[in-house]
DNA sequence: CTAGGGGCTGGAGCATACTCCAGCTCAAGC
DNA sequence: GCTTGAGCTGGAGTATGCTCCAGCCCCTAG
C-alpha cells in the first residue's frame, strides 16, 4: 500500500504516518524502486489498535514502549499482557467517571429546563 | 479560603489555579487586605464539576465559553443547557468506545496468556 | 521530452494546557 | 525590628502531539 492509501484507511493524515514511524509506533515499510514506503496491509489493523489505545487516553510515550515490545516478539508476551491489563484498569476507572459525569449532565440539563420553564412563564 | 487551601481541596496547582483565573475558567476572586485572593467556599464545587468536564474532554476553549454564560446568569441557561446536552452525545460516544476497547482488552490478555502457557509448555 | 503529481527528508512551527521563575510585598512570630 | 513564609505579577519555558514547509527526486501520461 501506498502512504496516501493508509492515509485514506486509517484517517491519519500522511505526515502523521511519517511521525508515527519516526517515533517508533509503525514499523519502517519496505520501500519500493523509488524509495516509496509500500506499506503491508497488516498495518491497517494495527493502526486501527493504535487508535483505540489512543482513544482511551494511552501516552503517546507507553503506546511507543508496546510497540518496540510487538516488535521484539514472543519475548514480550507477558511484558504486553501487563501493560494492557494495566491500561485496561485505567479505562474502567475512566469509564466509571464517564457515566458519573453522563448521569451529573442529566441533572444539570433537567434543571436548565427547569429553570427556563420559570423564566418564560414569568414565575 | 486562600489559594493554598484551595489548592489542597481541588488537587490544582496554585499555578493552575491563577492561570485559570486568568484565562477566564474561575471568578477573579475578592482580596484580602494584603491583596491576596479570598475565594468563596463555592469555588470548590465549580472547579470540581471543571474537572469532570475536563476529564471527559471538554477543550478548554469550550469550558471558558460555560464559564463566561455562567457568569451571565439567568439570560443563558438555554445557551448552556444545549453546550452540556452537546457534550453529554459526546460522552455518550467515548463511553462507548470504551466499552468497545475495554472488551477487546479483555480478547488481548486472554491471547497473551494463552500464547505465554503455550510458550511455557513448549508446545 | 516535459509537465504534473506523489513522495521524500530534515527541520521549523503550532495548539493546548499548564509550569516555573525572578523579583517584589506583606504580615506575623520571635 | 527582622526574618520567614505565603502570596503577588508578568513573562518565559515545557511537554505532548502533531502539522507544515522548502527543496528535491521519481514515475507516468500526453
Amino acid at each position: 500500500m501506498k502512504i496516501s492509501a493508509v492515509s485514506k484507511a486509517t484517517g491519519l493524515s500522511i505526515d502523521t504516518l511519517r511521525f508515527y514511524e519516526k517515533i517508533g509506533l509503525i514499523d519502517p515499510p519496505p520501500r519500493d524502486g523509488a524509495g516509496r514506503r509500500d506499506y503491508p496491509e497488516e498495518v491497517i489493523g494495527w493502526i486501527a489498535f493504535l487508535g483505540q489505545l489512543n482513544a482511551t487516553g494511552m501516552p503517546q510515550a507507553e503506546r511507543v514502549r508496546y510497540a518496540e515490545r510487538r516488535r521484539q516478539g514472543a519475548a514480550t508476551y507477558t511484558a504486553r499482557r501487563e501493560m494492557l491489563a494495566a491500561h485496561r484498569e485505567v479505562v474502567r476507572a475512566k469509564l466509571a467517571l464517564m457515566q458519573d459525569t453522563l448521569a451529573l449532565m442529566d441533572r444539570k440539563v433537567a434543571i436548565y429546563e427547569q429553570l427556563e420553564a420559570e423564566e418564560s412563564t414569568d414565575v
